[in-house]
DNA sequence: TATGAATGAGGATTCATTCAT
DNA sequence: TATGAATGAATCCTCATTCAT
């Protein structure tokens, strides 16, 4: 039952993402987390000090590996427009690749005391500053309105993102999310607003 | 201690809304939460069921007013833009009201297993409506692109939102939440993207 | 099951002494009280805090009925020797009476921890007050010599009562303590050796 | 890390006297003695078989060579005054030089459990014989009354010397127990009272 | 309606002990 | 002999919920 690998650890891992998902974190047992992942209760502690730990660990290992994922292949790209796609992808296809790890993410991670919080934060803001980088990048290449506050604009980047896939998470339906990435670019990059009329004005 | 109007009930909402705002919807004891209402125990499953019932109600509560507020003010604007201007207006302002109340709403309210969250998702589905409304009209009286998708959209002017207050809530900082307004209303509307250089001027 | 009189509290006390004479204080389970005490497990703490709080209270009542049971007689008695003869009956007749209370008292008092040690010091520090204002008595009305320390003889006259108790608690037989008293005061008076020889010198 | 000597048998036992002395036994891991000593968890269970086995251990060792080293002395006295006072001397001067091992005699060594209590009894009754062998002793030398108790006194010197130690091991103050030794041998000779008065000189 | 004492199921955490190496 | 990672039984305490008054 235990996951080989790196061992126990990743198996607790694991074996939370699972459970938590299922059940809502506080709904989860430890020691469901250890029967999944194939150790004794005790073992969970071995690896992790507090049942909250295990939840960070959750979030800084998944962030982690999202942000490295992340910046390895965004320099492949050499316009702003380039790399928002690529973020806007990453994002939803890494997401919907595991919807145990989404659901954990979106719902779970938000519930938590306010200590949770603040070490949930940390991973997080590196994924914040990558956005910003980007778009500070747009304004250098023109591509980006010089008067866009670049933190105003990462927050509704990223907040579109994030809705979108709260709500693929909550939704019964399978619909898939890769699917958003390019009308969600649009509206990121050109807004809602039809472009002025070419206006027929000329023609009276 | 108990607040008057429509008597107990809005004193333990009122209660509850403070003291899940301080420590978080699980860490809450309905012993605190009647304290602090100024009734029994008891008193408060005359009112409730269950103690996530307190959380639901709170919710439904807050997203009528919210959206009652919302509506009654919303026909007096004619355009599109004047219509998402006070959407933005109104939801920050909202909630910058209360700090208290951003917070369950941001926080406290994603956390809850499977069924809060659906009890939860009715009053919050009637606000999603009014947006794509909102979006529709813009269609019809030319502001939107038809293209644009009003689900899509919805999902992004909310997301946009909720992510600016989310971020407003857990962040230390005491900035006004409302300068953030007119900023947001101009991507939301243009994009971030320059618009194409009129260029060819010099060819001329 | 419950008991009557001042209600639970004095239950729980009951129960404690019983269970914890048996099983000792670290083996006994809070459960276990409470079974035998007639009430939820719960409800032992809505009268003590912690499970250590129960052996502190104990010894405390305890302590406080031995010593006001004391003090009240000991007016009576107008001489030293009789006010010694008095405790020394006292506290072997009160404690073996009730062999389990004596138990709690003997030795599963003695192994808390520093913490418990110090709070349950401030009730035996009065009894160890009247002893030495006992001893004090007796150099006013010269029945005890003034070179004697008084804290040294009230170590030694309350340690020689506990350890006859010790063993008593311990043994295993079931001799009565209190045909000790008389024995126990004559060596407290008089010590253990012989005096001196009246001396045939004085015929030679 | 490990001591010499015997090797990790007594390793382990020099660290339990300092393990307990500091947390009292209930609250010291294995674990923690086990570090201490120098070796690992698993080690400690090749020399004894329980955790409670170390501390029957740790008092025989020590009883032991306590009683050891008094029977050897003893026999160079040959007045029970001048044994009573090396037995005083000894054992509030063995006691006194390492407050470690006093505070696992008189106050761990008292909690447990019924069986522990026994086991540790065995030792402790060498101790209490020799007290009575020498005070049967006394008879003959005509230096004790008759019709003393032999057990009764045994009782009261090993309870006065017993209340002495625990005192001097729980107090704060560091004040020599070896000064005590002398008035305590005076109380426990000729007891408190004082000598009847020669009265009537004034008659002659 | 209102009370709040009482309930008791539930679960995180500890730590003595084992055993494969 | 020695190790120390792994075990899992054991239990204190919390707190949502009830109900006699």
């Amino acid at each position: 039952m235990a996951k080989k690998g790196q061992g126990k650890y990743l198996a607790i891992l694991d074996a939370a993402i699972k459970v938590i998902a299922r059940h809502g974190y506080h709904r989860t047992r430890v020691s469901e987390i250890a029967r999944k992942a194939g150790v004794a209760d005790g073992t969970v502690y071995l690896y992790f000090n507090k049942k909250e730990d295990i939840l960070i660990s959750l979030f800084r290992e998944m962030m982690e590996s999202f942000v490295d994922g992340l910046k390895s292949e965004l320099n492949n790209y050499s316009t702003f427009e380039e790399k928002l796609r690529y973020i806007i992808n990453y994002h939803l296809e890494t997401l919907s690749a595991n919807r145990d790890r989404a659901m954990v993410t979106q719902i779970e991670l938000r519930q938590c005391d306010a200590d949770v919080g603040k070490k949930i934060f940390a991973p997080l803001s590196k994924y914040f500053q990558i956005i910003e980088e980007v778009i500070q990048y747009g304004k250098t290449t023109g591509e980006v309105r010089t008067e866009v506050d670049n933190r105003l604009a990462r927050k509704i980047i990223f907040g579109s993102l994030d809705e979108v896939v709260t709500r693929w998470v909550m939704s019964q339906k399978d619909y898939s999310l890769s699917q958003l990435s390019d009308p969600l670019l649009v509206i990121l990059m050109n807004g809602v607003s039809a472009p002025p009329q070419p206006s027929n004005r000329g023609l009276n």
